[in-house]
DNA sequence: TCTAATACCTCTTAG
DNA sequence: AGGTATTAGA
């Protein structure tokens, strides 16, 4: 480096060469990297590089002589943690291992397998995941018998949702649901026995939910007065990422651990809070002083990353916002050119126009992995996803369903979670119900007898009906194998032995599709040693689908949701579906939402460094499947419009959409009849509109050319059409 | 009594 | 594309 001597009241090291200088970092990152001792906040405004501050200060306190596992940061994502850790060791040019760092979930995950006993858990107990969570409310929801309390008793999902607001807001259940859930209020009593039961049943069988990771550290630091000492003693200097995106457990736990020492560092950025869905609370921000008296409060304003038309539009965005922020941005990088709205017909024309774009980037000399397109729902982009396929573009695709989360992936884990933690009954009713013959009810009849002392002798013990007996017999010499196998790469493989057959039953209409997640799941068990790391990240930070770790390396383009996000940056960025019901989502409703939907839009604009495209659809499919149409989000309409461009509309020619003169009534389907009879004939197809018969493939079996998606093979068994002359 | 197949409805964001 | 309610079938 170039060796200068740090200015100002920065300490140094003895040599005088502080890589923390101000060549570096301005004045507030410096500041905010070399103020170790004391508590700290940071306002941090998008781009205004925290991350560089966050990663300076790791380099710093290691330079000053800290050792490395006195250090905890906890950030967002694991992903983020390890960016941050590595590029500190660059700086350093040695290793940040033994620095503590992950997210609260995981960091809490650790600390309670040793400790957990304190609170009734074994070191082996399972973490659930949303799908597990959702899965034991079922259970004991169907246990119960609601058939006669009237109808709309709320499904699983939206109680787990319930359930996980009780806990990160903090509230009682009746309190949320007369504030928030009112619908709901005439299930109270079901509902809290519900509750009850479901947190009966985690502690008699050795399993926490997300929220439990936090809720127990918080007991255990409370609690548990030595245990609580010596977890905090631990930790010397502590750093918290993303400040306003934690809930008030999550504030609890940083308040009990760096009470000791008051070494604490929070950064954060309140106009950017986009959580308070799980409880986050941007104004845990503003209460950070009140908690730690005496806290210096940095504010990093000088933007880095944007030029200064893409931030005279996000400055523009968030001026309308209704809570006032504490912070202006500006930025130095001048030139740059205005933001461009493209109001698009459909979805169609939206992703042919955001394909033509990105492909029009790259051939200017744009790297792909500089290319990114946010959404505000994971399935908002389908569409693109084809149009990018049909234009062999490679992309990545970040937020919506995880691997982990879909049920092939979920079936093959559950063996390795039984031979994990054999009390695991969840895993087990899931694993027996893909025996043919057996359902619900005699997977639970096997799992409640054979869980206890001796699962796996239980089971070797149990004795089948005739109907299913070849199934469960394969199972139980499967799983005895099982056990003999330490390696998790040669569990799975004998795993993928036993459960091809039923994979490719229990999936026959689909199986070819979901097969290449399976060997993704190899390779990446492959990398495990041992089956209780696997596990661990598996429901903690489920491991990517790509496993070559970063994008960027690979030259893929990113698709994402803001939420996934957040925190990073790239040349160029489209954000699409900027429709009312869309972005904001039709799902936030109070004003508070709204908010949050206008923070998300200035997260998602505020990722752009050089180029910025808003786009947003005229028409779309509404629940009915009929193309209606759409109005812009508020949030573009409310914007100043000489902010802004609006590209021009002839980049491709017009597709037609006539809805208005199609006839009323839904497409049915044909009935069978003389197929010839129906060649030429003009038809209406639900998703595809308006097209022709041009041949008869076979019988049922037809080639349609529509007029706004082209030729389609059409099996008439299946396919909706109406008949239209 | 239980399982399997079918028809219909609802879709946010994430550790 | 997922889950859920209903119904046919074993």
């Amino acid at each position: 480096m170039n060796g200068l001597f740090p200015q100002g009241s920065g300490p140094s090291t003895e040599s005088g060469h502080s890589l923390i200088n101000h060549d570096n970092l301005n004045q507030a990152q410096y500041e905010a990297a070399t103020t170790i001792n004391g508590p700290a906040l940071v306002i941090a405004g998008a781009g205004s590089g925290k991350t560089r501050t966050l990663i300076y200060r790791v380099a710093y306190l290691l330079e000053q002589g800290v050792a490395p596992e006195r250090i905890l940061l906890l950030t967002f994502t694991r992903k983020a943690a390890q960016e941050m850790l590595s590029r500190a060791a660059d700086l350093l040019a040695h290793s940040c291992a033994g620095v503590k760092s992950g997210t609260f979930h995981a960091v809490s995950s650790g600390i309670l397998r040793r400790y957990g006993h304190l609170l009734g858990y074994t070191p082996q107990f399972t973490v659930l995941d949303r799908g597990d969570t959702e899965g034991i409310i079922n259970l004991l929801k169907s246990a119960m018998d609601l058939s006669g309390a009237g109808r709309q008793f709320p499904s699983k999902r939206a109680i787990a949702n319930l359930f996980g607001q009780v806990v990160n807001k903090n509230q009682s259940l009746d309190e949320i649901i007369n504030e928030r859930y009112w619908h709901l209020s005439d299930f109270i009593d079901e509902l809290s026995t519900i509750r009850r039961d479901y947190q009966q049943f985690k502690l008699a069988h050795n399993l926490m939910d997300y929220d439990d990771l936090l809720v127990n550290l918080r007991r255990l630091l409370s609690e548990f007065p030595e245990a609580g000492a010596d977890i905090a003693a631990r930790f010397s200097y502590i750093m918290v990422d993303e400040y306003q995106d934690t809930n008030h457990i999550q504030a609890e736990i940083i308040r009990l651990l760096a009470r000791p020492h008051g070494n604490i560092m929070a950064v954060g950025d309140d106009s950017q809070s986009i959580y308070s869905f799980r409880g986050a609370d941007f104004r845990n921000i503003m209460e950070f002083p009140e908690v730690f008296p005496q806290t210096r409060i940095i504010r990093l304003e000088e933007n880095y990353r944007s030029t200064e038309p893409i931030l005279n539009l996000t400055n523009n965005i968030i001026e309308h916002a209704r809570e006032k922020y504490t912070k202006n941005l500006f930025t130095s990088i001048n030139g740059g050119e205005k933001p461009i709205i493209y109001e698009a017909r459909n979805d169609g024309d939206q992703a042919a126009y955001v394909g033509q774009h990105i492909a029009k980037l790259m051939a200017d000399g744009m790297a792909a992995e500089e290319i990114a397109v946010l959404f505000r729902s994971g399935f908002h982009s389908y569409k693109l996803e084809l149009e990018l396929g049909k234009r062999g573009l490679a992309f990545e695709k970040r937020g919506g369903l995880k691997l982990t989360e879909t049920a092939h992936i979920k079936d093959v884990i559950s063996y390795l979670r039984v031979v994990y933690n054999p009390n695991d009954s969840l895993a087990w009713h899931r694993i027996l119900l893909l025996l043919n013959k057996v359902g619900a009810k005699t997977a639970q009849r096997i799992v409640n007898t054979i869980t206890g002392d001796d699962p796996f002798g239980a089971l070797a013990a149990y004795k089948p009906a005739k109907s299913w007996q070849a199934g469960f017999t394969a199972l139980k010499d499967m799983l005895l194998q099982l056990l003999e196998l330490d390696s998790p790469a040669r569990q799975f493989d004998l795993i993928m032995a036993y459960y091809q057959d039923i994979f490719e039953r229990v999936f026959h209409d689909d199986y070819p599709k979901r097969q290449p997640d399976l060997e993704q799941l190899r390779e990446i068990i492959a990398e495990y040693n041992d089956l209780e790391s696997f596990l661990e990240d598996s429901s903690l930070d489920p491991p990517t689908a790509d496993h070559t770790p970063h994008a960027r390396e690979a030259g893929k383009l990113i698709l994402s949701t803001v939420h996934s996000a957040k925190g990073l940056e790239w040349e160029a960025v489209f954000i699409i579906n900027l429709a009312e019901g869309k972005f904001p989502s039709g799902m936030a409703k109070t004003p508070e939402e709204i908010e949050e939907e206008r923070r998300l839009l200035y997260v998602a604009a505020t990722r752009a460094k050089k180029k910025l495209y808003l786009v947003y659809p005229r028409m779309a499919a509404s629940p009915g499947r009929y193309q209606e149409p759409v109005l812009i989000s508020r949030f573009l309409d409310e914007l100043d419009p000489n902010l802004t461009m609006r590209a021009k509309k002839d980049f491709r020619p017009a597709p037609v959409i006539d809805t208005a003169s199609l006839p009323p009534g839904r497409p049915q389907r044909i009935k069978a009849g003389n197929d010839n009879d129906l060649l030429h004939k003009h038809v209406r197809h639900q998703f595809f509109g308006r097209g022709e018969i041009v041949k008869i493939i076979k019988s049922r079996t037809v080639q349609i050319f529509f007029a706004r998606h082209g030729q389609k093979i059409i099996n008439l068994d299946y396919a909706k059409l109406e008949i239209l002359d």
